[in-house]
DNA sequence: AGCACGCCGACT
DNA sequence: GTCGGCGTGCTC
């Protein structure tokens, strides 16, 4: 009787496999998990290969033997394997590394969910005609062809997903629908419960483990067609994979922030591509990747004009906070007043900095700008000098501010604490309430008060962004932004991105219930174009000027960019490597691609280590990509031991 | 990633 | 004289 030998990998930064024996293979195959002996530990790995004979560069007495087979029945098969493969490639990691982000195992801690969702009104059954024409085209269409469904809030996207999902499902498909993590789940799942039963499936972070590779089996037996998850449901084990649908495309959760640092956008354009399926993104504010495929027309637009069954487009007005020595302006004071004395309620955002060593004016809003790169220059108190983090650019940092000299320039900030502070001292007979990760602590205390404000026990909320997705309070009158220029002077190219579609998605949120709606602004540079066209809700005119930034400086959607992460202890080992990595990496460079840095990362040391960036651009992925990899790999063989080095592929992020 | 092996400094 | 730092290399 032969032995059979399997070729196993583990979730282990190595991109090798390993060949193992077994005395019994009757049971074994690809697909199972298995327990081994794997140098003095034991550990899990994955069957990913059969073989008759052991690879002829391995010594037999090496072979060692299977102890034990964890799965009654596989858990992947070739096709995740091949998916799995494709990862390890694109995001450069190992291929059992890949297995353990696809696989439903016990990679990630579970930890108690859940927001309170919002009431789902039913949707009208009957569609508007924008509606059919959408659902039409996408079913209509041809195999493997991707849509973008172009919407204002409550134009109705939710129902032509359903619509297109229903009528694949008729056709004997499979549908992933993802949603961004966290706030938009519950929502979305109660609604395809509701709609489906149990030919749906649910797979997010509250699951046991045990739960969620129920639901796995029952989506890999095809009793489950339709998934409806976060970013890793992008890897549900469907059978005849119809449709992906990506609700709130531009959303930043769709980005792992873990290695493999996956997009599960770029991961659901090549399932849909690979396996034939179409794909819908849909969103009010695109993402400029998404908006630019459409110009271009690798993506077909389906736009949504009409604001459904009674919701008011609200008032959005912009207050400036110039000269006001407060966090509140009379104008938001005077509303918040009106509101409590109508018996509404009103929430107030705060996009809190995680970072605060950017230089600007506190009293007109003025922020020093790098010269090759037009991003937020960062403050170094110490040197006094203010820094590129993207091309290492240092300028001195004035006196005064150059645009209205002021000496009220530097680094300032509106503390969470001071706002609060100044709302009871404002309104010593309001009930406030303030929702942020410090208050909050677990997630369930925040559904808690969350609970108590939708109940109506609070008259003012005052949160963070985890407040600021997908929530709709019916008794909500006001919404106020406390300081929209936190995220707009970020060091970070995607900062007007970013703080252009808060504003919209927050405004667009708060006239669903209320016909007198209204949002409120608070910036220091009212008069800023960005500030205009998102009061203005005029979507495709911040897309049209941010593309042309994005154009005359080089960044996404027009160039392509790969970031290397370096740290360690020592802050001389860091920029010593990150040396090393630019000088390995310079020969390799295509033509069309240059280098950023290296320099230290804006966020320059997290949790004892110092932090340096190298990021390369290039034109197109294919020969960047290839360049960056050969690079690593390079470097991954005369590397200094202590530094840490991490890459990502297209980053969201570059803090 | 772990985990062991191996080679140079201050401690009972 | 040893305990223990961490640099290096390997895991079928």
């Amino acid at each position: 009787m032969d032995n059979r030998y399997f070729d196993l990998a583990f979730d282990i930064p190595v991109k090798q496999t390993f060949t193992y024996k077994i005395d019994d293979a009757a049971h074994a195959g690809i697909g199972k998990r298995c327990l081994v002996p794997f140098g003095r530990r034991q550990m899990i790995g994955y069957i990913v290969g059969e073989r008759d004979t052991i690879p002829s560069h391995l010594e037999p007495a090496k072979v060692k033997a299977i102890q034990e087979l964890v799965d009654q029945e596989p858990l992947f098969d070739n096709r995740d394997i091949a998916l799995a493969q494709w990862l390890a490639d694109f995001y450069l990691c190992g291929i059992g590394e890949a297995l353990g982000t696809i696989l439903p195992s016990a990679r990630h801690l579970p930890r108690a969910s859940t927001i309170a969702a919002e009431e789902i009104t039913d949707a009208a059954l009957a569609l508007s005609d924008e509606q059919q024409r959408a659902v039409d085209a996408i079913i209509g269409g041809q195999d493997a062809k991707t849509f973008y469904l172009y919407g204002i809030t409550g134009s109705g996207k939710t129902e032509v997903f359903l619509c297109a999902a229903q009528a694949l499902l008729n056709l004997g498909k499979s549908v992933i629908y993802l949603v961004p993590e966290i706030a938009l789940t519950q929502q979305t799942e109660k609604a395809i419960r509701k709609r489906f039963g149990t030919l749906a499936a649910m797979i997010h972070s509250g699951l046991s483990t045990g739960v969620k590779l129920k639901e796995w089996m029952r989506i890999r037996h095809g009793e489950a067609r339709i998934v409806v998850g976060p970013r890793s449901a992008v890897f549900a084990p469907v059978q005849n994979l119809g449709l992906i649908v990506i609700d709130e495309e531009h959303d930043g959760s769709y980005k792992s922030g873990e290695t493999p640092r996956f997009n599960a956008r770029q991961v659901a354009m090549h399932r849909s591509a690979v396996e034939g399926a179409r794909l819908v993104l849909g969103s009010a504010t695109p993402s400029l990747e998404a908006w630019n495929m459409m110009i271009q027309g690798s993506m077909t637009r389906l736009d949504l004009t009409k604001r459904l069954s009674g919701g008011a487009i609200p008032r959005v007005r912009a207050v400036s906070l110039e000269h006001t020595g407060s966090s509140l302006t009379a104008d938001l004071k005077e509303a918040l007043r009106q509101t409590a004395q109508m018996g509404k309620q009103s929430i107030l955002f705060l996009n809190r900095r995680g970072f605060a060593h950017f230089y600007y004016c506190r009293n007109c809003g003025y922020h020093l700008i790098c010269k090759h790169c037009s991003i937020a220059l960062t403050y170094h108190k110490e040197r006094s000098i203010a820094l590129c983090h993207y091309c290492g650019y240092q300028s001195e940092v004035p006196k005064a501010c150059p645009q209205c000299g002021s000496l009220e320039a530097g680094f300032r900030s509106f503390g969470t604490e001071m706002i609060e502070e100044e709302l009871h001292r404002t309104f010593p007979d309001l009930r406030i309430c303030r929702a942020d990760s410090d208050t909050t602590g677990t997630a369930k205390k925040l559904d808690e008060m969350l609970s108590l404000f939708r109940e109506g026990a609070f008259d003012i909320l005052l949160g963070t962004q985890m407040v600021a997705k997908g929530l709709n309070f019916p008794g909500v009158r006001l919404v106020g932004v406390v300081f929209a220029d936190t995220g707009l002077s970020m060091p970070d190219f995607r900062a007007a991105e970013r703080g252009f579609s808060l504003i919209v998605q927050v405004a667009g949120r708060s006239g669903r219930f209320s016909p007198d709606g209204q949002v409120i602004v608070q910036t220091l540079r009212p008069h800023d174009p960005l500030i205009i066209k998102a009061t203005a809700l005029d979507v495709e005119g911040f897309l049209h000027s941010e593309l042309a930034v994005r154009k005359l400086t080089g960044f996404p959607p027009y160039k392509r960019l790969i970031r290397f992460t370096l740290r360690a202890k020592e802050e001389a080992r860091v920029e010593a490597a990150v040396k090393e990595l630019a000088a390995l990496v310079q020969p390799l460079l295509p033509y069309d691609a240059d280098m950023l840095g290296p320099t230290e990362c804006p966020i320059s040391r997290i949790a004892e280590n110092y932090r340096c960036h190298l990021i390369l651009r290039g034109s197109t992925m294919g020969t960047l990509h290839a360049a960056a990899r050969r690079a690593y790999e390079q470097y991954d063989q005369e590397k200094d031991n202590r530094v840490y080095v991490e890459i990502d592929i297209d980053p969201v992020s570059l803090l």
